[in-house]
DNA sequence: GCACTATACATTGTTATGCGAGGTATATGG
DNA sequence: CCATATACCTCGCATAACAATGTATAGTGC
């Protein structure tokens, strides 16, 4: 029972098109929070969760650290950890790190030319509100 | 293993996850293009060509734009041009104008959220190359 | 040693959506 | 009329996020 949207009328959940908003973003996220060192899955999460507004799906992250791993951007090891289920830390290794400035450098040029684009939304607002 | 790309080695191609990058924000994007007066299909593609770095295909707006006016941001109107076809000309309303400072600032928000994710990335390279 | 709980990794199916490819309509020029 | 240009529209595929669900490991109470 998931999703059950109902109210098609005046239906503005900033959910729905923030969601998508993130869509792409996440694989660079995850790579960044690797970038001071190795972590685990569900620290990922976390990780992120603290340092971004990003709140990621277990579903969600997997896939991608598997995608990543595929493309050789990280490496994995098991940790057994001192209590409970042995921990996978993901590392960057060095192409990870190269691809991660290439993106970090394309997010820059791609978040300045939206926002180039919002300037006048954001004048508007500050003034009309 | 569904891929097919060639060259699985230093493979860099920023376009793979530059275009994920840009997934969501293009319904924003295109609120945004009308925000100074109305245009046209075509018109919107190359607004947001010259006014930031986002490239959309056909394919791409015309979906996105009956998806606006079907939720009520935005109108549309036939003007017959000086020649050729006839073009479709469509107009924020006060729903869709409402709707992009809420976006505008969500994307705010969410954007400087990376950009902290990745100051340490971008410190790094200023300094390391 | 058996339930119960907590932690962690993993997979499957649904859904959304960007976009390439192809199609239609209107007008102009040779 | 046929080629070309402009503009709008649609179908289908591939990708990807994510909820739901499952499995493995180990500690706790009895």
């Amino acid at each position: 029972m998931a999703n059950m949207r109902a109210t098609p009328a005046d239906d503005d959940q900033p959910d729905r098109w923030e969601a998508q908003l993130r869509k792409g973003a996440l694989e660079m996220a995850a790579l960044a929070s690797l970038w001071k060192g190795r972590l685990y899955g569900l620290e990922i999460i976390r990780f992120l969760e603290r340092h971004s507004r990003l709140v990621l799906a277990e579903g969600t992250i997997y896939p991608i650290l598997n995608r990543l791993k595929t493309e050789g951007m990280l490496t994995s090891e098991w940790v057994e950890a001192e209590a409970g289920h042995p921990r996978k830390y993901y590392s960057l290794t060095d192409a990870g790190r190269k691809r991660l400035r290439l993106m970090a450098e394309a997010w820059v040029s791609f978040s300045q030319g939206l926002s180039q684009l919002l300037e006048p939304v954001m004048d508007t607002k500050e003034i009309s509100q």
